[in-house]
DNA sequence: GAGTGGTCTAGACCACTTT
DNA sequence: AAGTGGTCTAGACCACTCG
């Protein structure tokens, strides 16, 4: 913390740089949990920023779950170590990197057809637009753990059939190759039984309790340019997540 | 929005009065899902207020999950109704009422028991401990939704049983008469299937798709203060979820 | 009383989007 | 160019916690 440079003209926000450095502190133990930050006033003063922007940067470790404030008391390190995140967007491949599994995928079928009723209203196409739809099924270390079905509309990424290895990451094919960055989505998680077909592909009975996902994905701007529905296994399958207490401000994450 | 007297001589912050107004404005209706709320300038000027109040108030409801912004755009109501939130800590009868249902419980059991290995690993108790269990039938609007068993620390409560009514809120209980007040919790999703017991409580078929969740929830300071197992039914339950990027400020809500 | 976070003000400059 | 949100400053008063 005393040796934190600043970089005033840097694009990264101060608030940002100086969450960053705290965040490190506390990944390599020299802040522990329970432990105190430092307080609002003493980043003020050390960094010589005002005490909004050091507030900023606290308040930001509270989002991220790591910290927590007491009015009156200070900023402590939160208990709980998770940093992962069912808030954050991650494609199934940076989930399983994340989580030090192997991921990879096995094709079922990639093709261009009309945009059905249900996909037409998540990405608000047309009903006569076309749209690209993978189905894949997605494996971590070598057991099958859920059947995906993408939809993309197809004026967005005309040749990505052709361009795109279905065994890798489509969101790595789409910020690479066409600029397209996925930066929000809304999902739906359901409770559901897996049907005969769900129940060959993943190894498991039918009847299965399963996790079905609607997942919607948006770009930067909001336009909506990925409709996923996906059913995965429920005995390998768990979300985690941290609540956090009421709704003015801040809250926190999990992961799973 | 014009016609909004501050009280400014109030205990309540002027941007959580704000945030209210807002909020009844999105819910009656007169402001549309996708429409524009007003600027952080325009609330500013009309009400008088500094701007960083303003956009603290629009920020909370980003928090909230019932806005976004959007850098150069503006902040807009989002898409999706549901305010409640997946990431905030709430009993079952806060989450119902905010949701617009009547929330009450019909009591199975209430006892002191051992704590089972299990409880005893999550709140942290030697296993010659007693706890408070609590199993109740949650319902809304007449329809059961899901079982649950509470498990709670004998000590932290000794006289629970009989102070509590099991058909309201547990949390109010533990705050008001206890000075408990629950701010922070873990929470597992799996994916299961209704055994006899759960099926017939619930009015569903064995068999039949639930959710299930386990909850440890914590005080301020991250001491453990309750461990709860519920199911909750397939067909009655959904979780929605906002996903943000990255980790850097704030981020929104989904609901069920 | 000293220290802390919570709220608030009245400005400022910037990057981005739209017209 | 005008409007928007994102960041930042340098103050201020308050309620709360703790010694």
């Amino acid at each position: 913390m005393e040796s934190l440079n600043l970089d005033r003209h840097s694009v990264v926000p101060l608030y940002f740089q100086i969450q960053q450095h705290l965040l490190q502190d506390i990944r390599s133990g020299r802040l522990k949990a329970g432990k105190p930050l430092p307080s609002e006033e003493v980043i003020s003063k050390r960094l010589r920023v005002s005490r909004m922007t050091a507030r900023q940067a606290l308040k930001s470790l509270c989002s991220l779950g790591v910290a927590y404030s007491q009015r009156g008391k200070g900023t402590f390190v939160s208990e709980i170590k998770l940093e992962k995140n069912f808030r954050q967007v991650q494609s199934f491949t940076e989930e399983m990197e994340a989580r030090g599994s192997r991921p990879h995928s096995k094709l079922i079928s990639s093709e261009v057809v009309p945009v059905g009723e249900e996909a037409a209203l998540a990405l608000r196409l047309p009903p006569e637009e076309k749209v690209i739809r993978i189905r894949r099924v997605r494996v971590a270390d070598a057991l099958p753990m859920g059947v995906e079905t993408t939809c993309l509309p197809q004026p967005l990424c005309p040749d990505l059939l052709d361009k795109f290895d279905p065994r890798t990451s489509l969101y790595r094919t789409l910020s690479q190759g066409y600029g397209i960055h996925i930066v929000q989505a809304d999902e739906v998680v359901e409770a559901g039984l897996a049907n005969s077909e769900e129940a060959r592909l993943l190894g498991i009975s039918k009847g299965s309790p399963v996790f079905l996902f609607t997942r919607t994905s948006y770009v930067q701007g909001g336009q909506a340019v990925e409709y996923v529905k996906s059913t995965f296994r429920g005995d390998r399958y768990k979300i985690t997540n941290r609540l956090g207490q009421s709704g003015n401000d801040n809250s926190s994450g999990g992961g799973m």
